[in-house]
DNA sequence: GCGCCCATCCGGAGGAACCTTGATCGGACC
DNA sequence: GGTCCGATCAAGGTTCCTCCGGATGGGCGC
């Protein structure tokens, strides 16, 4: 336990730094903090810590930002965690794409965090426990429909009628798309329509909104 | 500057806890902390302290709901600040409606937030800068349209119209809740959408999504 | 092979819903 | 009195949606 790791954190509030300084105690080693994008990105590069502490929103950008910034400036050995109050999707996906090592919630313990800066430094991917499932889930499922039973009530063709129709399309404009007769994309939304028993586009609109279908 | 009003920390993140009681020192004197809502209206109604510290998003509900507890409870004397790191209006005004007495985000300075304390004990009300002005507006005004000018090309009928055609009601549904012709509903649409520069409902929709009118 | 089911494609007929255009009436304003 | 505008309605064309028909081709079981 007498191995510190080099660290730089990056958040923008004062206090959060200050209690993560203060919680994570002499396992590591602060070489320094920054509060904007543009800061730490600078401060990063100058530095070459083995871990970045990084909270995933910053007022200048997010922390995504900051790792595409450092790996663009050469700090390709630079391993980053973020920190974070966040457990939204969204935010998980953007900054393990970019490239993050981890990704734990401040809800995190003292102790905890100090042995995933550890483990990160080390080589380990960390997550939070409630993340690691979504994480897994995110990343190995390739396709973007969560399977939906209902869908597989539609045939291909008319799952693509179903979107176009959904977003508003004319009949005359999906047939243009789909260069096929206005006649054969009645008979498709006829088809999905009832399939799917909703009575006109206006209430498919807002099923497919239910499914993020659009 | 001896006064010390008595404080609970309310947030369910220990670092930030940590944090924030580092940075108010010996300004202030922390009676207790409590990490989710049953925890916080307990301990606060137990030590009564002058002012709550009080994060907006807690695991178990939110800061809100620990105002409204406290306050069933018999609390009535005891004052709120909100801390948080959001500043979304609809966070601000749940935790003001429930009877916060002042809302900071986490950028603010120690000392500011030792002064913020000290001044809610005292009776004031606190608002970081960038919010004060907002608070003002929302409560100042009554109306709940943000005046949008767009929205001023329209007639009242044409507006009452708008929205139900933007709900996705058939001509038939919207003149029998306005209880006139389907003619006249037809040409309120026309100019509706002549109006408003779209060229069918499915555009409207959207129009009136985006301007979260539906 | 042959029949069968199904997806895909296309057409006609018809009613409902949508949207445009033109019109009347009454109130406000000059 | 003339003009403008909002509210109302009607005529008529376009689009939507259903129901009917038929054609082709691929897969599957007997």
């Amino acid at each position: 336990m007498t191995y510190a790791p080099t660290v730089i954190l990056v958040d923008d509030h004062d206090m959060v730094r200050a209690g993560v300084a203060a919680q994570l105690g002499d396992r590591v080693q602060i070489l320094a903090e920054a509060g904007d994008v543009g800061d730490a990105i600078e401060v990063i590069l100058d530095r070459s810590p083995e871990v970045v502490l990084l909270d995933v929103h910053l007022p200048s950008g997010s922390g995504a930002d900051v790792i595409t910034g450092v790996r663009a400036g050469g700090g390709d050995e630079i391993r980053f965690l973020a920190l974070s109050v966040s457990d939204a999707p969204d935010d998980v996906i953007a900054v393990i794409r970019a490239g993050a090592r981890g990704y734990v919630t401040k809800s995190i313990s003292g102790d905890d965090l100090a042995d995933a800066v550890v483990r990160v430094a080390e080589g380990d991917a960390v997550f939070s426990p409630r993340l690691a499932g979504f994480v897994i889930d995110a990343f190995s499922a390739t396709l973007p429909t969560p399977e939906d039973p209902e869908l597989d009530l539609l045939s291909p063709r008319e799952q693509e009628v179903m979107r176009l129709l959904a977003r508003g399309y004319a009949y005359k404009e999906i047939a243009r798309r789909l260069t096929i007769s206005i006649k054969t994309v009645e008979t498709h939304a006829s088809n999905v329509l009832r399939k799917l028993q909703v009575s006109n586009r206006h209430e498919l609109t807002r099923w497919a909104a239910k499914r993020r279908i659009v």
